[in-house]
DNA sequence: TTACTAAAGGATAATAATTATTAATTAAAA
DNA sequence: TTTTAATTAATAATTATTATCCTTTAGTAA
């Protein structure tokens, strides 16, 4: 029983072998998108049906086990929830990396000089990755 | 003739009065979706089409004469190209407001740490608005 | 274990979102 | 003006996502 089977149970979640399987390929992948997920999907489970990845997706995004990473001239991806943390897109090959910001004191600023209670940050910085400007 | 004539001009795209229209409605509204944005023109034009609406918004995009902002939870809202900004989402009204923030040291440290090369920052604050706040 | 039940899967229909096609119209240049 | 390529409206086609329905299965409890 590897972890994953946990953490659905805690979000009232039947662990199937689906749904481990869309957790493990997330996983290795980091950020993946529905038409990739579904291709690696049925690599294993070559019969599973297109609305099992979304009802899943959907499903496991509404419970915090997964988060869609919107990114500018892509499709989203899907990751899993860790701690807050900001993404790098290459423009070039696609490629999304996580990164951590410190974002303290701009939303402490932000907060006080605009009355607004931020409780979300979603930062895509883009451009291009080590391996692609050298190319 | 008002200014938006030129700017379409100047991008090879002729002046319709549909797109002075999409455009003067945007501008009123700051940002918009696709459907709020159909409703609004049909006032104006009734038996615009939807896919005028569509073709017009693909092509002032890649003309970068608009810019689609990707909002958590949200579609897509358009706004006129302007000097590059941030977004304050309000989850409560799901209203949009432009804030400025420096994120030069941010973009100087994150290039320099991760050999990446930044040419675009997308942020957007959700939380709740100051007048949400108070109901 | 086995039996039970609600949840989930697969197939596919339905709906929503977006793009392509086509004939008529029009902006803009000659 | 006249001409022409771009644009529009209508609508078909495609793509993306969600709903339905019947079968299967995970998880619980005897």
């Amino acid at each position: 029983m590897n972890n994953y089977t946990n953490v659905l149970r805690e979000h009232n979640l039947k662990a199937t072998p689906q749904r481990l399987a869309l957790l493990e390929i997330i996983c290795l992948n980091g950020h993946i998108n529905i038409d990739k997920l579904y291709e690696d999907t049925k690599l294993k489970f070559s019969s599973i049906s297109l609305a099992t990845i979304y009802k899943n997706i959907s499903a496991m995004t509404k419970a915090a086990i997964l988060f869609e990473v919107k990114l500018p001239n892509e499709k989203s991806v899907y990751e899993i929830v860790k701690d807050s943390h900001s993404h790098l897109l290459c423009k070039e090959c696609g490629e999304v990396e996580d990164i951590y910001i410190d974002t303290n004191k701009m939303i402490d600023d932000i907060s006080s000089s605009h009355t607004f209670k931020i409780e979300q940050s979603d930062i895509v910085l883009t451009g291009s990755c080590k391996s692609c400007q050298t190319i």
